[in-house]
DNA sequence: TCGTCATGGGTGACGTGTCACCGACACCCT
DNA sequence: AGGGTGTCGGTGACACGTCACCCATGACGA
């Protein structure tokens, strides 16, 4: 790169924006949810997936694709929860070096108890500030990023699997 | 809240979107930053507050209003980069009780020589996909968000003074 | 049979972020 | 004087995330 081609005003401010705007609305409702219900943002990202599997059991790396994250992260994320009760590791049968993460019955009673008042508080921050056509426009966004990562993606993913790499929370 | 009234397809398609698209591209982003140059996001944020600060000089209140942070994050942020020398704290005349961060040498060498390659990054990941409409629409939804959030911030911002705060990165 | 490589999962150390709390100063009020 | 209250900044403990590395299982070819 000769003589950098920086950002021009207009993307400048989309950038910045689009860092500052994710960050205070994710920080607005990770601190109202922890205060309410004692639960992280990872915390609630990893009982939503559970909630969402049939019998609220998934396999380690099955979750670690749902939520996109690194292997490391997901099997201290689980260590944790496991510590509170939220969730409880079991071995499985077909795979002798795999492992099943299960909701308990507190970690049914957490996402239960938390997710309309998580849904208030996305509501309360963001939804209620934009019109249909932001909703449209923002969609449209999401998926023109998502394909261009999933066509880039070199060496990059940080979920080692290079496949139907999903979402997060509601 | 009487039956939550829970997103619908759209709503859900928008906001998980919202934060896995922008989790991924900072996430990718931050990771050949850190790699290439040895600098986190959160440094590469405050050294592109100061380089843009006459003298490369800042209090540290102004810091953490330009950066939209929590005290504490700041002020252990600023501890570590002292240790690495990139920047450096220094008394201020006027008020006792104040600081002034302050860009040493290796921090203005370390912004320059890294500003370029981020450049770069950000292209690569994010407006390489986009068109002119993409952006556009960007900014407009991240003006509406913020004026809403500004409107609404009742006793929940990060930084505690709430006045004009502005973003983060180029 | 042995090496090697890929996959599923984990550990420990260390850097980063948050919470509760503290110290210093200033201003105001009594 | 004495006591709030607000601002500017910091500390220490602890939770979270990442990096480098390890262990076990199984498939495959020499």
């Amino acid at each position: 790169m000769t003589d950098p081609n920086w950002l021009d005003e207009r993307e400048q401010r989309a950038w910045r924006g689009f860092l500052a705007v994710n960050a205070a609305v994710r920080g607005r409702i990770a601190r109202q949810l922890q205060q309410e219900t004692g639960l992280s943002s990872a915390d609630y990202a990893v009982l939503v997936s559970l909630s969402e599997a049939p019998g609220g059991r998934l396999r380690v790396f099955q979750l670690r694709v749902a939520a996109d994250w690194e292997k490391t992260r997901l099997t201290h994320q689980i260590t944790r929860m496991t510590a509170r009760g939220l969730v409880a590791r079991e071995p499985c049968a077909d795979d002798p070096r795999g492992a099943f993460v299960v909701l308990t019955d507190a970690g049914w009673e957490a996402i239960t108890s938390a997710a309309p008042r998580h849904v208030e508080h996305v509501r309360h921050w963001f939804f209620d500030a934009l019109g249909p056509g932001h909703v449209d426009a923002l969609i449209e966004l999401n998926d023109t990023v998502t394909r261009h990562l999933l066509s880039t993606d070199g060496p990059c993913a940080p979920c080692d699997v290079p496949s139907s790499c999903d979402d997060v929370l509601p």
